[in-house]
DNA sequence: TGTACATCAGTGAACGCGCGTTCACTGATGTAC
DNA sequence: TGTACATCAGTGAACGCGCGTTCACTGATGTAC
C-alpha cells in the first residue's frame, strides 16, 4: 500500500550489487586454489583495487567469510531441495533418496571450497555467528523429507539394522526433538536410522573430497552410489528383497 | 656382532630428544588452543627461545608439521591396536569391534587437534609426503582386524544390507586390493561392508569433533555406541535376531 | 688424566614478506528543490 | 531542466603486527690422542 513498486535499482545499488558478488566469487577462487587461507588484500590485488575498498563491501574479513559460509549452505540447500523436486514422482521415495544424495556429492566435487569451508575443520580464529545455523539445517531437512514422507505414507519397512529402542530418555528426547526440527513426525522410528545415514553419507563425501580415497578407490561414483543404496536398505526405503 | 650393545646415549642425545619432543607437545598445545594455525616463533616463544633455534631440531615449519601428522596416526593406530589386543579374547570379534571403534572416537575427543591434523581439511600450503601414507593406513586395518579374523573363522554372516556384487569389474578390483592391503582374504565379502562401515565411523567421529552435534545430540556417547551396534549388524558381525 | 679440536645448541639481528584495518582524500553518482 | 548538496566507491599512505628463514656468532659438550 505505501510502496506501489520495488524502485527500479540505481545503478549504484546495481554495481554494488554486482561488485559484492565479484567480491564472493574472487575470494572463493582464492579458497580453492592451493587450498591457500582466505586474505583481503589477495582478493583486492586479483579484482584490481586497493585493499581498502573492499571495506565499502564487507565490514571485515570474517563478516566476508560468515556471507562464503552461509552462500554455501543455501547453494547446497538449493541444489538439494532441486533435485528432490526434481524426482520423478514425489511419492518415488527411493529415487527422491538417490537423487537427492548424489546431488551432496556431485555439488561437494563441483564446490571443493565451499564445501571445505561449511564441513571441514574450523578456521583458524573465526567464529560462525548464528546467521549460518538455520541455512545449515537446511540441508539436513533436504536429505531427510524423502525419508519422512514414505514414513508419513507408511510406505518405510522397519529397518533390522537398528538397534532396540534406546532406555536412555535424555537421548530419546533428543531424537523426539531432532524428528520435529527435521519434518519427522515426533515419535518417528525413522529418525535415528535416518540420522545414521545422513553422518554415514556426509562422511563419504568428507573421504572423497578431502582425498582419502585416493590410491584406494579410484570408482568413486560406483562406491558412493552404492553406499547410498545400503543405506537406502538400512532405513528401510527399499522394499524387502 | 659389530656392535656390543647400544652405547648409552650421551647428555646431548637425551637432551636433543626430549628438547624435540618437547617442541613437538608445545606445536600440539598450540594448534589445539583456539584452533590457531601452527607458527614456529609462537613455539619457539612458548618455550623461551629465539624462534631460529627451533631449526636445529626441525629443517621448516613443513617437516614440523609432518612430524607431528606421523605422530598423530602412530599415536591412534598405537591406541586402536591396544584396545583390539586387549578385548577379553581374540575370538570375541564383536566385542572387538566395539572396543576399537570406541578408542578411535575417544582418542579423537582427547586429541582434538592432532585429529582435525590428520582427518581434518588439508592445511593451506602443506604437502604431506610419503612417509604419512603407512601410518594413516595402519589405523584402517587396526579397525578391520577384528571383521577379517571373524571372517576367516567363519563366524561372519551375510549382510542383508549389502548390494548385490558390483559389475563394475574395475571397482571390483579395488575392493579386492583393498582386501589384501587390509589383511582381508583376496575375496571377501566382507571388505565392502568394513570399508563402508569404516567411512560411517569416520563420519561420526569427524561431526562430533568439528560440533556438527552442537544443539541437537548430547548424549553423544549413546549416539556413537548405537551407530557401533548397527555397523555391527550391517557387516555381520551380530548373530541374527 | 689432560689437552686440542670438532661438534653442536642456542643467540640476536636482520631480510623480505603479507596481513587486517584506519583514515583523510577525491571525484563521480544520486536526490531535493 | 538546472543547480546545490549529500551520498558513497575507490584511493593511497600509513599503522602495527606476525610470519618463516638465514647468518655469523658464542659458549658449552663431546671426542681423539
Amino acid at each position: 500500500m505505501s510502496a506501489e513498486k520495488a524502485p527500479a535499482p540505481s545503478i549504484r545499488a546495481r554495481v554494488r550489487a554486482e561488485m559484492t558478488e565479484e567480491i564472493k566469487r574472487v575470494a572463493l577462487k582464492h579458497l580453492a586454489q592451493d587450498g591457500s587461507a582466505l586474505s583481503l588484500r589477495a582478493v583486492a590485488r586479483d579484482m584490481g583495487m586497493v585493499s581498502s575498498a573492499i571495506y565499502r563491501y564487507f565490514p571485515s574479513r570474517d563478516e566476508l567469510l560468515t556471507a562464503l559460509i552461509i552462500d554455501g549452505y543455501t547453494s547446497l540447500g538449493d541444489a538439494m531441495e532441486d533435485a528432490d523436486g526434481n524426482a520423478e514422482r514425489r511419492d518415488a521415495h527411493l529415487a527422491r533418496w538417490f537423487a537427492v544424495g548424489h546431488t551432496i556429492r556431485k555439488w561437494a566435487l563441483a564446490h571443493p571450497a565451499e564445501y571445505a569451508l561449511i564441513y571441514g575443520s574450523p578456521i583458524p580464529g573465526y567464529h560462525a555467528p548464528m546467521d549460518t545455523v538455520p541455512p545449515a539445517a537446511r540441508t539436513l531437512a533436504a536429505l531427510g523429507r524423502c525419508v519422512a514422507d514414505a514414513e508419513a505414507a507408511g510406505k518405510l519397512r522397519d529397518s533390522d539394522a537398528t538397534p532396540p529402542p534406546t532406555e536412555n530418555a535424555e537421548y530419546a528426547a533428543e531424537l523426539r526433538s531432532a524428528a520435529v526440527v527435521l519434518g519427522f513426525a515426533e515419535d518417528s522410528r525413522a529418525i535415528e536410522p535416518f540420522l545414521s545415514a545422513a553422518t554415514h553419507v556426509y562422511g563419504a563425501v568428507n573421504f572423497e573430497v578431502f582425498g582419502r580415497l585416493n590410491n584406494a578407490i579410484d570408482q568413486r561414483s560406483e562406491w558412493f552410489d552404492r553406499q547410498l543404496r545400503q543405506l537406502a536398505t538400512m532405513i528401510g526405503l527399499t522394499p524387502r528383497p
